[in-house]
DNA sequence: TGCAAGTCAATACC
DNA sequence: GGTATTGACTTGCA
């Protein structure tokens, strides 16, 4: 019970499970009271609600991570060596709960709206410039399935279009947007367009496995040598100090497995659970990993998390009961999780930097 | 300067 | 209401 992994898993059950619901029931839950994702992205990592959403979904091969993408998996990996993090997240949610009735109740007898009070740097972060001015973004451009289908072709053809291409592409798509709106789409989105079109090349020609190799450049950039591809005979010997916010974990064993996760799992070709699937197929999971085999992580993904409490290992439903394309997404980014946590950990028993791996 | 990676935050979805 | 998606934006590097 004192174990990190125990305190995370209360964390996880006490958050979402949340006990303090109970205690105040004379008043409504703010409709900006953080929710356990969100509380614990702001809190710990440092990350917006959105961004922790996609760091789960979409976890990057360590090795892709620049030395930023890593800073949230050294804060995870902080977090869960502190045996009273769950007190003190659990406090962070007390007071910010107190915070917000406190406001609430001086904006009501002051006869303002909640809505102003809300905005503050508790809840808005990066939206207000130092100077305390709001600062103006686009509006956001919402596209279509056939425009990201026709960009995506676009891409294909050329990944590096001219301005002059950008802007005929545009112009073809009816886009009611200008030319920086262009480049958004063809230079911001580059990467997310790529990574489906690596999914769709994978998925072509039938799944990763060992010594299988796609003609994309990111799957020619995974090492395929040794009959196993990936498997982290070499190193780069990249490592860092803790002080610096890498844990300095360079370990490019789970670069092509870690891009075949996803497409594995939701093609479903195996008998495993999808927990065990996310866990064996992910390059999170490596060698050595218990993740499969104890099914001892975090979050325990059996059938029964989707349908009820019955396990409080399981990450807890919140809401009505989701779609299984949802369940899918939700047991996949656990199973993540799972692996990100039994990696941190393993790096965190070794005191010889030099033998940290992740 | 161009690009990729990372993040925010609006909005869609369930 | 919580979570997922994604366009807009920022940052850092070659």
């Amino acid at each position: 019970p004192e174990s990190p992994l125990s305190s995370a898993e209360e964390s996880v059950n006490g958050l979402a499970g949340d006990p303090l619901a109970s205690q105040s029931s004379s008043l409504k839950p703010p409709s900006e009271d953080p929710s356990g994702q969100r509380l614990f992205g702001e809190t710990i990592l440092g990350l917006t609600q959105g961004s922790v959403s996609d760091l789960l979904a979409r976890p990057k091969p360590w090795h892709k991570l620049s030395l930023k993408g890593r800073e949230p998996f050294v804060r995870m990996q902080l977090w869960l060596q502190d045996p009273h993090s769950v007190e003190k997240l659990m406090d962070m949610k007390r007071l910010e709960k107190k915070a917000y009735m406190k406001r609430r109740l001086s904006s009501l007898s002051d006869g303002h709206s909640v809505e102003g009070v809300l905005s503050g740097p508790d809840y808005m972060q990066g939206s207000q410039s130092p100077g305390g001015q709001q600062q103006l973004k686009k509006a956001r451009v919402v596209l279509g399935p056939e425009e990201k289908e026709a960009l995506k072709k676009a891409y294909q053809q050329k990944p590096y279009p001219s301005p002059k291409t950008i802007e005929e592409l545009a112009s073809q798509l009816n886009l009611k947007t200008n030319f920086d709106t262009g480049l958004n789409l063809c230079f911001y989105s580059r990467s997310r367009i790529r990574r489906e079109l690596f999914i769709e090349e994978i998925q072509a020609a039938g799944g990763v496995g060992p010594g299988s190799e796609g003609g994309s450049p990111s799957l020619r950039g995974c090492k395929s040598g040794e009959g196993d591809s990936c498997d982290g005979t070499e190193s780069e010997g990249t490592v860092e100090t803790r002080q610096g916010l890498g844990i300095g974990l360079e370990d490019h064993r789970g670069a092509c497995k870690d891009q075949g996760m996803e497409v594995e799992s939701e093609a479903g070709a195996s008998n495993n659970s999808p927990a065990q699937l996310d866990c064996t197929t992910s390059g999170l999971a490596g060698p050595g990993s218990s993740c499969g085999q104890s099914g001892l992580g975090i979050f325990s993904l059996t059938e029964a998390s989707s349908t009820s409490s019955a396990s409080n290992t399981n990450i807890p439903s919140s809401g009505p009961a989701r779609n299984p394309r949802d369940n899918n997404l939700r047991k996949k980014k656990a199973a993540n999780l799972n692996n990100i946590i039994h990696r941190l950990e393993k790096a965190a028993s070794k005191e010889d930097p030099s033998e940290w791996e992740f």
